[in-house]
DNA sequence: TACATCAGGTCTCTAAAAGAGACCATGCCT
DNA sequence: AGGCATGGTCTCTTTTAGAGACCTGATGTA
């Protein structure tokens, strides 16, 4: 029932989206739709191959994330995608990124007064 | 620009929101306004003392958090809430929280659905 | 009077997680 | 034949998180 008890069901469920490479492969997987595991590492700047696979294998248990081999193909190809559950996820945490987009600037101003303050008491 | 990009200066404003502590911390702060340190320490469930003063911290250097000190209380009264700032990014990050309510139920279907399978294949 | 308790933290030590980079088999293009 | 791309895994090192002791000062309890 409640995210902030550490024993709600939810919560570990919560926890594999509350993470930045959870998030941001969300959100590429919805600006650009379905991709290859190259091209995801590629898109989502500064994942390390190994995180990559750990946390596509977390979505895709989670049922947010597809995958889709074609062993035919050389080189292998397989395919990543949103699910529909994943769709909408993708599409709650849409406002995140753009709230943080927009007030980014806002944040820098206030760690900037933050570190005068923090310089001057030293 | 974009958040996909690491050297994108609002990632590393992405990076201090997007992690469970910071966000559930947004939640009990949304959810049950003002509290002290002590107070959140026990809403947010099985948050260490290390991880509540870090992500205090952080949100505050940030603009999100704000930190009063009564010094002639006894004991000492240190009260946290959100800035306007903070209020904004609490009330965008409350739709993941529901949407995470309601469909956990669908999400462990997913991962008995998955463990299934890989079972199956050993 | 002596002891435990609360406040808000910090400090240290250990355990878990993230990041870097090598490695693998296969097949393409030059 | 050599180099590159594919989708990963494996190991090693560094970073991070978590557990728990400790601190100062006042207040309540026996």
């Amino acid at each position: 029932m409640d995210l902030l008890d550490a024993a709600c069901p939810s919560r570990d469920v919560f926890v594999d989206l509350a993470d930045k490479w959870a998030l941001l492969m969300l959100m590429s997987l919805r600006e650009r739709g379905t991709q290859r595991y190259s091209e995801l590492q590629r898109s989502v700047g500064g994942i390390s191959r190994k995180m990559l696979a750990q946390t596509l294998r977390t979505l895709e248990r989670d049922g947010i994330v597809s995958r889709t081999v074609n062993p035919d193909a050389t080189p292998p190809l397989v395919l990543y995608a949103l699910t529909p559950l994943g769709a909408e996820v993708a599409e709650e945490t849409r406002v995140l990124c753009t709230w943080t987009h927009d007030r980014a600037a806002q944040v820098y101003a206030a760690r900037a007064a933050y570190d005068r303050r923090a310089d001057a008491q030293a």
